[in-house]
DNA sequence: GTAAGTACCTACATAAATGTTAGTATACCG
DNA sequence: CGGTATACTAACATTTATGTAGGTACTTAC
């Protein structure tokens, strides 16, 4: 039909964005999302949080191996989607303190469930490691 | 009472190593386990694998944007942690296809969990982004 | 008064991730 | 024969991630 409406752009628009994101999709806007949720630290500050509201040192104190910049860094990028609530109190010296939004909630499950599966099946990962870096002979057996 | 036992250094070990994996603690060896798995193709892989067994060049089209290089590397380093199974067909033109172990099939039920959630939630994303980087005024109205 | 704590930012430096290109041995298609 | 496909690897280039050091403005503890 092709007829010209104003709202169809729109209407694909949403489409394209919305409705079809697709994480195989390499130009997907989805994947910086991923991205930030899976980066070294996100992963760790998001776990951090779905324990409850933690102040900006808290968190450093917590997430062994962050530096100030970094926890700075991805605390921005999970604000900036929406993940993480920043309450600044304007006191000084500075206090700051961050949790988890509902949609922040929503993806730590996931990310909570992934590192606690981790702890919990990290017997038999080690084991499959060793077990693969050990044996010698990993080519097919020759006829001769 | 410290009495000398030839198991004990190894029971301790294996508690250190085995009983008390912590994504928190900085020197962690799940740590590691943890980047193979949330690394930037690391998920797609998994997801990817998900679905079934696939050949290698079958993955590199199925997950937009890998290069080879990236693939391999990345197959290799699921490969070594026991979550990927590499079957060499020892034909040529090469012939090699990868599939999830039991192991991988555990760990790829929580990445593939949050790739969907991203998926059905981008539009909630995209809604926090779009309204959090509107807003000009971001500080504490002053009093003035 | 000195040191430490708070929540950062900026500039600089380095480490790590990722991409690009070329190459391998062989088979299949036309 | 020329081109394409397969599953890679190695060397090199570049981009991105991450770390370090220093500074801020002020407070509390010693």
């Amino acid at each position: 039909m092709e007829i010209f409406d104003p709202t169809a752009d729109r209407a694909k628009e949403m489409l394209d964005a919305y409705a079809r994101a697709d994480v195989m999709a390499a130009d997907c806007p989805s994947r910086p999302v991923l991205q930030h949720l899976t980066s070294r630290w996100g992963v760790l500050v998001m776990a951090a949080l779905a324990t409850g509201t933690h102040r900006f040192s808290e968190l450093r104190r917590r997430i062994g191996g962050v530096s100030e910049r970094m926890l700075a860094q991805t605390l921005q990028q999970l604000e900036g989607d929406g993940f993480v609530l920043r309450r600044d109190y304007g006191e000084v010296p500075p206090r700051v303190d961050y949790s988890l939004t509902p949609l922040g909630e929503g993806a730590a499950v996931h990310l909570v469930a992934l590192a606690s599966w981790i702890e919990a099946n990290f017997p038999a990962i080690a084991e499959a490691q060793a077990a693969l870096s050990a044996p010698a002979d990993r080519s097919v057996p020759a006829s001769a």
